[in-house]
DNA sequence: CTTCCGGGTTAACGATCATTAACAATGCTC
DNA sequence: GAGCATTGTTAATGATCGTTAACCCGGAAG
């Protein structure tokens, strides 16, 4: 038996493992699940493709690990800043916390935002329940901060509000990371508060 | 000789070639460029797969002609639109435009924002021209708005924004059409607002 | 010194892919 | 009605893919 098994129990943090899962993620970002193969993911970290399985049971394990890893770290974080008793300043902090991870990983956020359909099912309702948890963080400061707005409304704002944190590593225009980031808090704090102070007369 | 000569020549608009464009677009969209075969899209419009060299030379080329029409589209009406005199009116027809064509056709923008390095060399550049040309009819609108703004602020502000409105296929939550393009023009225009008054005090 | 195991290699497998070849049916033209 | 282009089909080809098998080597344990 190798130490494979299950992927993630406790065990000492093997480097292999994270070196693999970091250059996978660049590759998956860059070209896609289907067009990144079990051979590139090996020789981004120097060996060869059979040579994975002594780390991972499979191509598909490679990506559940990674997704199941992001919404783990995005959740748990998103519950703590979420948690501040003022809701504008949980809005603020996470902002901030989600601007930082897509700064930080932004292959990460890619995978995370178009890979999911191709996670195998045990893990892929894991993954989408704490994606859901995540949003919920969001829509629930939300709620505190524009009591009225329908919460249909609130949860698509929220995505839409993703689509443009989560847009960095396309544009990742010249901009340093502090100005980039100021940027992102400021465009996605004045669309939340756009759709909040829109009270709509009718419909 | 057959028909499907370079793609995009005169002659009377084949509709099994639309039809074909039109299923390779959802697959592409739901599945990435390398995760749909060539059986797929045949099998998607009731043909086998080789049955498609009747109408395209192969696969990259039902991408390429795909992401072309889709970024001539896309910029022809954006000319237009941007040249009302007044900027903030431009700004608002771009952004009723763009949130048209992503409402209408989810599919296409996905793979427009995420296929282009499949495309192959010579049709690549020319979509990746007239995808900058887009941009940079936002850009000049805006910096007609907000004079003080430098360049790459003001390319990053559109790109996010870009970012948000094109989150709609993957959030799609149950608002109707009206409602949800409703919410995305006033989530993008408060955020391009926001960071047109963003006028830092230093830095 | 031997044993064994973690972690690597090359070779081989079956599946699937994009593409081409060979052939058939349909309908238009002369 | 003979020819011919159009638009399909099935079969075949070669490449590549994910995965497994068989082997190998270095080092820790006994």
């Amino acid at each position: 038996m190798t130490s494979q098994r299950a992927g993630r129990l406790a065990g000492p943090p093997n480097p292999r493992r994270a070196e693999i899962l970091g250059a996978a993620a660049e590759l998956f970002a860059r070209r896609g699940y289907h067009g990144a193969s079990i051979g590139d993911l090996g020789r981004a970290v120097g060996l060869t493709g059979p040579a994975l399985y002594r780390h991972f049971s499979g191509k598909e394990a490679v990506l559940a690990e990674m997704l199941l890893d992001i919404s783990e770290r995005l959740l748990a974080e998103g519950v703590r800043r979420a948690a501040d008793a003022d809701p504008a300043r949980a809005l603020d902090a996470l902002l901030a916390w989600h601007i930082a991870f897509a700064l930080d990983n932004p292959a990460l956020i890619t995978v995370h935002e178009r890979e999911l359909d191709n996670v195998p099912e045990p893990q892929r309702h894991r993954v989408r329940r704490l994606q859901r948890a995540y949003v919920e963080e969001w829509v629930a400061v939300l709620r505190r901060l524009a009591p009225g707005l329908p919460d249909d409304r609130t949860r698509a704002a929220v995505h839409a509000c993703f689509g443009l944190l989560n847009s960095t590593p396309r544009s990742a225009a010249g901009l340093d990371r502090g100005a980039m980031g100021d940027l992102l808090h400021t465009m996605a704090r004045a669309a939340l508060a756009g759709v909040c102070r829109q009270r709509p007369a009718v419909s």
